[in-house]
DNA sequence: AAGTAGTGACTAATCAATAACTAAATCCGA
DNA sequence: TCGGATTTAGTTATTGATTAGTCACTACTT
């Protein structure tokens, strides 16, 4: 009783291993931003995919896995979007900024997920988070030394800072506690 | 079969529901912060105080409301550290760092606590989170403004964007994410 | 006939929370 | 000052719900 809902569907909506993976993790991000890790069950998420939830376990071996994967693609986005950076100058500072804004414009749940990942004391979870803070921090280290900026390891870590009280603002839904900077836009 | 390893117990510490409520949020603090709110159990804080897992709720009303509380202590202390801060000009900011680092050390495990609570979807929790950071940011905005220095949005932004950061690196284990100042130690 | 994609039914464990109880201390009126 | 009532501090036993994860199966597709 595969596929009940579409006996043929169309050619650019294969249902193989590949996007069900991608789908699960999509939800997963939604429904773990949403509910918390230990909150969200693995039936909302699979509902949210309209799968059912063991299905979910054909894909991911488990929760914690299924976790881990969602907030690796979370940080890849975020690497993905520095690596774009190529502006020189002290003006690439101002373009990081916007390019996170952006980003948490349109993934905030992938924000959020971060949020979570900094307090789970799951060894897994936690050596995730890690090694997405490292590339992140890392890489910005290399756009701005490429930006010929000077102290860049206090500028990367200034960045770091605020970018993680931007993150958690919005986690608490507390607008008011995002960083302020002299330079008014 | 009340307290059967103290019949005589020294008189500084008779087991009054007072200081009773002082131990489970002692080792409350201490549970949540090394297992996370969801797999600590309140049977483990009720074996650390000594005392069964129902005299628990005999207490605290259920678990939401003794991770509130034990969090509540957390920001209490926090709040009466930098409420002991009195230096004028930007000598301020300086004591500040060193009065917070000071705490980091002392109460590793509610700054730790601070940083779940950063990510649990719990409207009770989220809302003692809030208070908590609004105290907190209002009394050092506070204490900058009467030490007379410039700008002190600005600053008190900055510090809480370099204490959140510090807290950050505490929990995830990560000493290399702390905050790097130009004026070196 | 073999692989791929998927399901329904179930289980095993965990834990917050409650109910029903007891033992000691303290109070208090005759 | 004796002994019953009440309060305080705690216990044992249990349960009700939740949910990750497994198992055995089916139906298309190639």
């Amino acid at each position: 009783m595969a596929r009940p809902s579409s006996p043929n569907r169309g050619k650019g909506e294969e249902a193989t291993a590949v996007n069900r993976r991608e789908q699960i993790l999509e939800a997963a991000v939604a429904v773990f931003a949403e509910h918390g890790y230990y909150r969200a069950t693995t039936a909302q998420v699979a509902e949210q995919v309209g799968i059912s939830q063991p299905y979910v376990f054909k894909i991911f071996k488990n929760k914690e896995e299924l976790f881990v994967a969602a907030l690796g693609r979370a940080f890849d986005r975020i690497v993905r979007a520095f690596e774009g950076l190529e502006t020189a100058g002290d003006q690439v500072l101002r373009e990081a900024i916007q390019v996170y804004e952006q980003l948490m414009e349109t993934h905030p749940n992938e924000i959020i997920l971060q949020v979570q990942a900094l307090g789970i004391r799951d060894e897994a979870i936690r050596g995730a988070m890690q090694d997405g803070m490292r590339k992140v921090t890392g890489l910005v280290e290399g756009k701005f030394t490429a930006a010929g900026l000077d102290h860049p390891e206090v500028l990367v870590s200034t960045f770091m800072a605020n970018g993680m009280l931007c993150n958690i603002a919005m986690s608490l839904e507390m607008p008011e506690l995002k960083p302020k900077h002299l330079e008014q836009e």
